[in-house]
RNA sequence: GGGCCGGUGGUCUAGCCUGGUUAAGAUACCGCCUUGACAUGGCGGGGGUCGUUGGUUCGAAUCCGACCCGGCCCA
């Protein structure tokens, strides 16, 4: 007799031969779409962003779950079809390569700028992907897109032709988010706040031909040439009289009225508040509704305009510096405090926006938040509580999307301008159109008949790329068969931080082209956070990096600990000790197989006639444990069969029934009692690994290679394990069985040899009598413990 | 100001939806043990008024109310 498995413990090294072997075998590149829909389950895998490392630990326990989704379906029998994409396009490449040949991306010229930015990409997307094929990622590697390639940047410019012809984008020159140091304008969903310090100065504002004065509070004074009302609450008593007088701005001398407005909150500084163009988004609403004139304070640059006079092409930090000074000079300063302001920043840079209007492209959402309220109720969250986060997004939206930026890296917007009539001029769906650097594919403008053509130079925010990816992997615009076949996809699995931008976006877009939701059901997970649990951010320093810890513990004791740590949808705790133990579990899994390929196999074919109540009594446990891993599987919850298949297989199958079947297995004493042991033996690890693989693949592929040499546990023909109820009874058996055993090793243990006088040894005969609740295990347990009945 | 989530031995979590033995597991700590797969193992031990408080109930970690603390998101 000897063990099929040679090596004393499970390495990771074993886990690269594995990834070889599913690569030659072609084991996850299946692409087959011609069956009916409800074979097919069809995952929106987010494409990752390689925008430089380390990658994120919570990154990589992501998409090890999304992985256990693919193979749970697997599992189920359907056919998945689990793309892989790169996303490419974007300002976080830029910044990267800024820094990485130390040069800056408007004094570069744009083409060798691209170039860079390739070079950038290529880079790190080689590691990224490296990384997510050592996870044991399933996915169709072989056929991966990338978000800037020739024909994704086609299908983005095709969808974007075919909403502006179904009149859904507008060019608009409005007030909107600009960030100075990113040199574009930017949404609503890419700011973040944060409490910053900054002065709030108390500015005296003269009555026009009168000595008396009114104070008002700013954190913007350089913002005071650009004032063009004043506004107070109509409740204020101490302003009653003066509502509808004439104030001199101080400094420049221009004269602005004062309005009673109720978003002026009295208790907030002196309850008098300037309005400028524009300090905030409050601004913007006061100038549409009092129809106020814009005065175009701040530049492209980040620097005043011409109307701040003396105080010009300043930037804002030396402007406001400056005028206060004067201010003070002239004596109008009342006083200065110092508070902590709510500021927006660009969430790239961090530099504070500023909202200055210009010309871009909006895509119009909403008139449309209604339709996506009622949408967004046919899709099933993972955890439903998630589904808050959409619907509080989509109830906070008040202006359109902005959808282009002045950037250079991203998908071009497809437009030309004719120089006479400057009409916009679009062309067909399909190609890849660089109006900046081509020719258009036409000729004569559409309005004008003029044959010259000024190509534009923007591109598109690059969540217009990201928003489409189901439409890509269903082949909407290429194969209307396989689109029919397999749109909406079965599932979005993402991170809870982006469902107000990709979530969200996607369903907008898709919304518009297809009329149908994108997907039946989004799976949101919440975010890896430190030990300590505070949330990883590379500021703080202590952002994990995976790579390390999936070296050194290979990845299927990363997916264990993943699976095992992580509740759906809630933040999950990194620490290297769990890992650790998760390690641990898979070690103790190895040597049960090494213990188990001792034996001959028997299967269904030749099982006994009659199980043995041993036999029976783990079956029912088995069986048990297997009702609880599908239950967590089907709410795609894997801490939860992790948990139980832990449970289960250390502390009941390994501790315990193994231990009582010994003799059975080794000994030839009765043939249909031994078969009745090896039988169930068998069964149990089968099952244990089928169960086990969605979580950890490599070692269940491994150890069912070995012991039952074939590969099944990869193949579509696997069974997914039955719940059977025929033993149920036995359940109850556990407890006694446990406590009887724990009493037996604890009277070993103090009673001292006459021979050794040390503790027995566990294969000492000891007397003992056996519960009545355990006669039907009466055999095994004698045998086990080498018990001498009274 | 609004929304969502959480508070259970030293640490991290499960249990709560569906109330019912002595509150479970991992980890850390302490003690013992070469045993027919496994010392990356096995056995045993100490350690918790389940955030506070009021209510419902024969019975509350679990249901309801109020409050306190922490995290995240939005205004």
């Amino acid at each position: 007799m000897s063990s099929k498995i040679t090596e004393k413990i499970w390495s990771s090294d074993i886990e690269r031969k594995i990834i070889e072997d599913w690569r030659v075998n072609n084991a996850y590149d299946n692409v087959e779409t011609n069956h009916s829909k409800d074979r097919y389950f069809v995952i929106d895998t987010p494409p990752p962003y390689p925008s430089g490392r380390p990658w994120h630990i919570g990154a990589a326990a992501h998409y090890s779950q999304i992985d256990m989704i693919s193979r749970v379906a697997r599992l189920k029998g359907f056919k998945v079809i689990f793309p892989i994409g790169v996303d490419r396009n974007g300002i976080p490449v830029e910044i990267h390569t800024e820094k990485k040949y130390k040069i800056r991306m408007r004094n570069t010229e744009r083409k060798e700028f691209l170039k860079l930015c390739k070079l950038t990409l290529d880079d790190t997307e080689s590691e990224f992907i490296e990384i997510l094929e050592s996870l044991g990622l399933s996915a169709n590697f072989k056929q991966k897109y990338q978000t800037d390639s020739p024909d994704f940047r086609a299908f983005t410019q095709s969808t974007f032709i075919e909403m502006w012809n179904k009149g859904l984008v507008y060019l608009g020159n409005r007030p909107n988010n600009y960030c100075i140091d990113c040199g574009t304008t930017i949404a609503d969903a890419e700011i973040t706040y944060e409490e910053i310090e900054t002065k709030l100065v108390y500015i005296k504002f003269f009555l026009e031909n009168n000595n008396e004065f009114i104070v008002i509070a700013t954190t913007r004074p350089e913002l005071l040439f650009a004032c063009q009302a004043v506004i107070v609450n109509p409740d204020d008593e101490r302003y009653k009289e003066m509502q509808g007088k004439t104030l001199k701005i101080p400094i420049f001398n221009r004269e602005v009225k004062i309005r009673p407005h109720h978003s002026a909150n009295k208790s907030f500084g002196s309850g008098a508040v300037m309005v400028c163009s524009y300090g905030d988004l409050n601004d913007v609403q006061l100038f549409r509704e009092m129809s106020l004139t814009e005065i175009k304070s701040i530049d492209l640059n980040g620097k005043t305009t011409e109307f701040a006079e003396m105080f010009s092409n300043l930037r804002i930090k030396e402007a406001r510096s400056k005028i206060i000074d004067e201010l003070e000079k002239q004596g109008l300063v009342k006083k200065i405090e110092i508070i902590s302001h709510r500021t927006p920043l660009c969430e790239r840079s961090k530099t504070p926006i500023e909202i200055i209007s210009l010309e871009d492209y909006y895509l119009k959402q909403v008139d449309f938040k209604s339709n996506l309220l009622e949408q967004s109720k046919q899709i099933k969250f993972y955890p439903e509580m998630h589904r808050q986060i959409l619907l509080n997004w989509i109830n906070s939206i008040s202006i359109d999307w902005p959808i282009s930026r002045r950037r250079f890296y991203g998908t071009e917007i497809p437009i030309w301008y004719c120089t006479e009539c400057k009409k916009p001029n679009l062309p067909e769906p399909g190609k890849y159109y660089r109006p900046w650097d081509e020719h258009p594919p036409f000729d004569k403008c559409k309005s004008c008949n003029n044959d010259k053509f000024e190509g534009e130079k923007k591109i598109f925010d690059t969540w217009m790329d990201s928003s489409i990816t189901p439409l890509y992997i269903t082949k909407f615009y290429k194969n209307k068969e396989i689109f029919n076949n397999i749109y909406p996809v079965s599932i979005r699995p993402q991170g809870k931080d982006i469902v107000r931008t990709w979530l969200y976006y996607t369903l907008l877009r898709c919304l518009y082209l297809t009329n149908q939701i994108p997907w039946q059901s989004a799976w949101i997970m919440g975010y890896g956070v430190d030990e300590k649990g505070e949330k990883m951010s590379k500021s703080k320093g202590n952002v994990i990096d995976p790579l390390p810890i999936i070296k050194k513990y290979g990845a299927d004791a990363f997916r264990f600990w993943s699976a095992s740590e992580t509740n759906v949808g809630y933040d999950f705790r990194c620490s290297e000790l769990k890992i650790q133990s998760a390690q641990k579990f898979l070690s103790k899994l190895w040597n049960i197989g090494r213990f188990i390929s001792n034996f001959e196999i028997i299967d269904e074919n030749n099982k006994p006639q009659e199980l043995k109540a041993t036999d029976k009594w783990i079956l029912s446990e088995l069986s048990s444990m297997t009702k609880k891993c599908l239950e967590g599987y089907e709410e795609l919850n894997f801490f939860i069969p992790a948990n139980a298949l832990r449970e289960f297989t250390w502390n009941i199958f390994a501790a315990h029934y193994i231990e009582m079947i010994k003799s059975r297995a080794y000994n030839n004493e009765s043939e249909e009692e031994r078969k009745s042991a090896l039988y169930t033996i068998h069964k149990c690890f089968r099952t244990i690994l089928l169960l086990l693989e969605p979580i950890s693949p490599f070692i269940t592929y491994e150890l069912w290679k070995k012991i039952y040499e074939d590969v099944e546990i990869v193949s579509e023909q696997k069974t997914i394990p039955s719940v059977e109820k025929e033993y149920d009874a036995f359940v109850s058996s556990t407890h006694h069985i446990i406590k009887f055993n724990s009493e037996i090793w604890n009277k070993k243990k103090e009673t001292l040899s006459s021979v050794t006088n040390k503790p027995l040894s566990l294969k000492d005969p000891i007397k003992s009598q056996i519960p009545s609740e355990l006669e039907l295990f009466k055999d095994d347990l004698i045998m086990m413990h080498n018990i001498i009945v009274d």
